[in-house]
DNA sequence: CCGTTTACAATGCACTCGTATTGTAACCGA
DNA sequence: TCGGTTACAATACGAGTGCATTGTAAACGG
């Protein structure tokens, strides 16, 4: 049995188990003995292949970051072919939404390694470089939709990227806590869009009713 | 020195405490005796006046919530006297944001909290129904500059005050996380105000734009 | 074939945790 | 003044924790 073993695919199986644990009873809950319990291995495993406690948890919440950031891009690549700036853009943005358990649950781990990381540098940081990337992700989609005339010129891509991504966040946190229905969040999602992307209908119709007013 | 002491008083001093205690290492890491400790009491007080330790941490839970409603309602009373809608939904807005060291205290309190709200029935709940009772009061002030001819009338106040909210919170935590600056922050909000509030400005150059681009 | 390394399993240890229990000084009503 | 209640303080306890140690079976290099 041994040596012949994949070591990052080990660490990857404890690594799913750390998450399991985590979303079932949250990050505090999570002891070495719950996790091998979970994976239904020995403790000795998961001491052997992490040589701390901490060190676990870094690896856990970097390989869950990595997961949510593959899922996106899955979904971005199933959707039907002829795809807009607009078209992807929402799709990154509703998949990051808690619309089903299974992303509930990818929420609630999320948000406990958040307030971790506010606390641990090591963590921060590790969660500031995947973060960053993801904001010139959507940058880079945004400038996209702008060169192709989706999006008006005089909008500034990097504050947009910076508005949309903030108003998901925060209905991801909504959501999850109850506060906004799922359709509730979409709709905001989908106004949002509206107003960034000048298409014919609701851009239009905001636009003489507020001329209408000044003049 | 019995039967003299305001028992609610107690109460906040040790719930005081384990907001301290939360904000420096983290809500798991608060125990009855780093409360104690960190309140300079004995534990046997803590304990004289939680039955439990959940029991304590739901109230500090509901004395950061109070706090925190109480030094919005300070900020908004403290501004300058002529007081436009959006000139109040901007200083909530910005009341939000950990800004200063003390409100990203409260707002690494706040996470920890929200963490596991998202796992206790109780505390859920709990933070639902303040929360419910914050978008309330926002959607009442967005009604009122409404009423007053500030933001246009095809605007629906409700999904205004999700979006808003929304943003703000997300904002709330990169800014906590370092993903943005302080700058980009209110550079956001007051984008999103510049486009709710139909001003002269930047609203119209929005407008213009678009038909530009349309016809 | 044999010594070394890998891959665990099992157990032990010192420590911390929340809570229960017990003790006791101060105040109040009678 | 005296029983009862309040307001703690001190300690004890069992459960659970991360980590260190030890044991051992299997694979590989020589």
């Amino acid at each position: 049995m041994p040596k012949i073993v994949d070591h990052e695919e080990r660490r990857r199986q404890i690594a799913e188990a750390v998450l399991r644990v985590t979303a079932k009873r949250g990050l505090e809950a999570v002891s070495l003995r719950d996790v091998a319990a979970e994976g239904g291995i020995s403790m000795g495993r998961v001491q052997h292949y992490f040589t701390n406690k901490d060190e676990m948890l870094v690896f856990a919440c970097g390989f869950m970051i990595e997961r949510m950031n593959q899922r996106i891009a899955e979904r971005i690549a199933a959707a039907p072919a002829p795809k807009t700036g607009r078209e992807i853009l929402r799709s990154v943005f509703v998949e990051i939404l808690p619309l089903d358990e299974e992303r509930r649950e990818g929420t609630r781990v999320w948000i406990a390694f958040l307030a971790r990381a506010s606390l641990e540098p090591t963590l921060k940081s590790f969660m500031r470089d995947t973060w960053i990337a993801g904001h010139h992700n959507i940058a880079a989609m945004m400038r996209a939709a702008q060169k192709r005339g989706e999006i008006p010129a005089d909008r500034d891509p990097e504050r947009e990227t910076v508005s949309a991504l903030s108003l998901t966040d925060g209905l991801v946190s909504h959501v999850l806590m109850g506060h906004y229905s799922a359709e509730t969040a979409l709709r905001a999602i989908d106004d949002h869009l509206d107003r960034l992307f000048a298409t014919k209908s609701r851009g239009q119709a905001d636009c003489v009713s507020r001329i209408g007013i000044d003049a």
